[in-house]
RNA sequence: GCCGCGUUGGUCAAUCGGUUAAGACGCCUCCCUUUCACGGAGGAAUGAGGGGUUCGAUUCCCCUACGCGGUACCA
């Protein structure tokens, strides 16, 4: 019986949650689903110096929105606590291992002050080796207990000099493990430095840390960025030494996801100047004040960005493009993550988006509508505090239930929102109408906006239909005030029909006449049907609308 | 510099020695729609370069080039 599966994302909090840290994360959670394991969220917050307020619960809340909640974390603490490492530290939990290191032979103590280090690195610099290590061969130059006299590193240690200890890395090895999206990797341990492990403050490094709490949490599988790589080797010497390279986990090192111009990974930078997000949620910099935008924010579907990110990297070999989360749990497989980074596309990004607005009930997402409505100072549903729809959808049970719509699985019983007030029945039928041309949830407003608020009639632009107005078409709308006021029932079909009649009737093309009666009830040319939007408009503001704008058709 | 990892259309990518080298996004054309979308039908566009191995390489090996990552008492 093997090892109950363990994987843990492991963000130290120091800002906005990348997309990359996203999708990380998003494939621990799909591979621990699978395996009916868990998934851990541990904050790596020992350098003290980067800790920003607010980081850590942000985080917590992309993940909540992302429905990638873990099983244990700082704020659902499982039996292997505390999951701060800076409380993981203060119960000395890591000074012991350190020890345990320098007692074996596999560690020393150093006691060049960062002032050495760096005189050190400009002393050796050279054209060829623009960046010496401290590495077997350095570390005879420097001031630690593998150079200098027993005598005199009690006397260091015994008067408190600040001192770090590192590892001692052997020259004239290989060392190799198997990853399990790259396969075989080797470094010579000749090119390998002696990392720090543990800091002057008594915090440990991330390597250090990384491998204590991997253990001590009984990590089975380390998914990280591929930008992980090249310190493996220190990770796998230090499982060797501590707990044997048996136990270690599993490891994945992840492509990166590459900015959409020239090269590099994807920086917040490049989403400033491109004008797409980066982070999952707004990130406000407590320190500067200054906001970032997220996808959430943008109008992003937490299934869609999801989706997107699933897809960045990955996919199971169809063609197959739309993935509900609890598909992804079912088919995602390690073996089919690409190996090379993938610049990032925003239009593509967009695409998924879309998808996933006309796939799903409006229903699930008209929440947030509203509030896109609302940020921009209209109001749909007025009074009303809290949507009688609110559904938290939960993307692995809620969403499963939609899943077939989009995904094409076997039918089971779809999400069926039930209307509270007419009201927001109406409010649905509007989102129902324009979600075919919504790439973003934001994009409602501008689709939908003229359902609300009536176009003024002096701003609207008439130029497409006034060289061509005449008394004929004015006639035309003056009897179709008359009729519609008579109209008994007031549905689409019904309007559509009528209208015909009455273009017929004077003999004019009904073509001649719908972009006129487009522009009073939109106030431009884009939206639904214009029979579907009177429909919804009701008599009484159709009317209106019709009015309006023929007065002034009219001078 | 050194170490590591990569490299199929503009982008995401399939192919696990033999294909006319899929599909998607975007772009272009046409149809549908007397709006804008959706939808439908087409189109342009790809194996970095050089050596091998093989009857046969996009696929396996080597070299080169290029890109990225790392080279901190940051993660």
């Amino acid at each position: 019986m093997s090892k109950k599966v363990r994987l843990r994302f492991a963000p130290s909090p120091t800002g906005g949650l990348h997309l990359g840290g996203v999708r990380t994360v998003l494939y621990n959670y799909l591979f621990a689903r699978q395996h009916k394991g868990d998934f851990i969220l541990r904050i790596e917050d020992t350098d003290q110096s980067r800790y920003v307020p607010g980081a850590e619960q942000y985080i917590l809340d992309c993940l909540a929105w992302c429905g990638l909640e873990p099983d244990e974390s700082p704020f659902h603490p499982g039996p292997h606590g505390p999951y701060r490492q800076s409380e993981r530290k203060a119960q000395g939990i890591y000074a012991q291992y350190a020890a345990r290191l320098v007692q074996e032979g596999h560690a020393y103590y150093a006691f060049d002050t960062p002032g050495e280090l760096e005189e050190m690195r400009t002393h050796y610099k050279t054209p060829e080796n623009p960046s010496p290590q401290y590495n077997h061969v350095l570390r005879t130059k420097m001031k630690n207990s593998l150079s200098l006299p027993a005598a005199e590193v009690q006397q260091l240690l015994d008067a408190g000099t600040p001192h770090v200890i590192r590892i001692k890395v052997m020259p004239g090895e290989d060392i190799h493990f198997t990853d399990l999206i790259r396969g075989e990797v080797h470094f010579a341990t000749d090119g390998v430095d002696d990392k720090v492990l543990l800091k002057a403050d008594g915090m440990p490094t991330y390597h250090l840390a990384v491998v204590v709490d991997d253990h001590l949490m009984e990590i089975t599988h380390a998914f990280r960025g591929e930008e992980w790589l090249p310190s493996a080797p220190v990770h796998i010497l230090l499982w060797r030494h501590l707990f044997g390279e048996d136990k270690m986990p599993r490891w994945a090192h992840l492509p990166l996801i590459l900015k959409p111009d020239g090269n590099g990974k994807l920086s917040k930078r490049d989403g400033d100047r491109l004008g797409f997000p980066v982070f999952a949620m707004n990130w406000t910099d407590p320190a500067t004040g200054e906001t970032t935008k997220g996808f959430r924010e943008m109008g992003f579907l937490p299934e869609a960005f999801l989706n997107m990110l699933a897809m960045l990297g990955w996919n199971d070999g169809t063609g197959k493009e739309l993935f509900a989360l609890q598909d992804l749990i079912e088919k995602f497989t390690l073996d089919r993550v690409h190996k090379g980074g993938a610049k990032f596309d925003f239009e593509k990004a967009k695409w998924f988006n879309h998808e996933w607005i006309r796939q799903l009930p409006v229903g699930a997402y008209q929440d947030q509508v509203l509030a896109h409505f609302r940020a921009a100072g209209i109001d749909p549903l007025p009074g009303q505090q809290t949507p009688g729809l609110a559904t938290a959808l939960d993307p692995v049970s809620g969403l499963s239930e939609i899943a077939p719509a989009i995904t094409g699985a076997a039918a089971v019983p779809a999400f069926d929102p039930i209307p509270v007030t007419p009201e927001e029945e109406k409010f649905q039928k509007i989102l129902e109408l324009v979600k075919d041309r919504c790439h973003l949830l934001s994009e409602f407003v501008q689709q939908a906006s003229f359902f609300f608020k009536a176009p003024d009639p002096a701003v609207i632009d008439l130029s497409p239909v006034r060289p061509k107005w005449n008394e004929a078409k004015q006639q035309f709308f003056v009897e179709l005030i008359r009729q519609l006021q008579l109209m008994k029932t007031w549905e689409a079909a019904v309007l559509e029909k009528e209208f015909k009649e009455m273009a017929a009737a004077a003999s004019i093309k009904p073509g001649d006449l719908l972009l006129p009666l487009r522009l009073m009830l939109v106030g431009g040319k884009f939206g639904p049907g214009v029979f579907d939007i009177a429909a919804l408009l009701g008599p009484e503001e159709t009317i209106r609308r019709i009015k309006g704008v023929l007065t002034l058709l009219q001078s």
